[in-house]
DNA sequence: AAGGCCGCCAACCGCCTTATT
DNA sequence: AAATAAGGCGGTTGGCGGCCT
């Protein structure tokens, strides 16, 4: 059987903030060795951290790749959507945005998305207005959540009235179905809930493989082609792009 | 200038899943 | 197949800095 990954017993552990010798410490270990087995990278690396820790620090804060500043419109976007199809799922959401880590995309909603959910009078836990708010005022949020990317935006279109119910239905329903419609591209995503019996108390466990092959050209992404697996009970869902169309590579799954 | 308040964010904690024996 | 360690994840906390009174 393998041993305990930090030593409760009697060793002393570091806690709190890195120092800067510490932070080298990991980053020169990891130069050499690459990321490995967590729980003998700080003994190996001299350091007196457990290996939770370590991981911590490399992935949310020393990681060569990582993105840090401010998050810019359409990121903020991508996440406000992400959420509204995933909730806290912070890893998967995070996994969408190059450069970004769970924590940071946490602390990101936590700080700031949620309450300008908030003041928009739409309730971040299930992205559906506030009793008081009409649906032209969810328009309005909808359009102003994508108007720095979007050259599709239509907010006359009447199915954004029920864009809230949607993403609730795949809150409450976790064996889903992404469709994406529309016309000349992707202009929405729609989902709605199959293989799954309304009335079980089924948990929630929304199984989405949202995989995304980025389109050669910078400046021109292409349409999304939808493959669909039956594995198990759930369904998981390919999105590859094919076509062309201009829009911003992060916001095409939501044009 | 000092103290209080608030927001941000790094880090910890504990639970769950996956891998290993 | 069962037990257990390791890894991964999301919720929460605590320290720090900036702003306000």
């Amino acid at each position: 059987m393998r041993k305990p990954c930090c030593d409760k017993g009697g060793g002393i552990i570091n806690k709190g903030a890195w120092s800067k010798q510490e932070d080298q410490k990991l980053i020169d270990y990891i130069a050499v060795h690459g990321e490995g087995c967590w729980r003998s990278i700080p003994k190996a690396a001299g350091l007196l951290r457990c290996g939770k820790s370590c991981r911590l620090r490399w992935i949310n804060y020393l990681r060569p790749d990582i993105k840090r500043g401010n998050f810019d419109q359409d990121e903020e976007d991508l996440i406000i959507k992400l959420h509204a199809l995933l909730g806290n799922r912070w890893s998967l959401i995070a996994g969408r945005l190059p450069g970004r880590t769970d924590n940071e995309v946490k602390n990101f909603w936590n700080s700031h998305l949620r309450k300008k959910l908030i003041r928009m009078g739409i309730d971040p836990n299930n992205h559906k207005p506030h009793q008081h708010i009409s649906p032209r005022m969810v328009n309005s949020h909808a359009s102003h959540m994508t108007n720095s990317s979007s050259s599709m935006e239509d907010t006359s279109n009447p199915s954004d009235c029920n864009n809230d119910e949607r993403i609730n239905s795949i809150d409450n329903n976790s064996r889903g179905r992404i469709d994406c419609v529309g016309v000349g591209g992707i202009s929405e995503m729609v989902v709605s809930c199959v293989d799954h019996d309304e009335t079980s108390s089924m948990p929630l466990d929304l199984n989405l493989d949202l995989t995304i092959a980025m389109s050669h050209s910078p400046t021109r992404t292409q349409i999304l082609k939808r493959k669909e697996n039956v594995e198990s009970n759930s369904k998981v869902i390919k999105i590859e792009f094919e076509g062309e169309v201009e829009a911003s590579p992060t916001l095409i799954l939501f044009n």
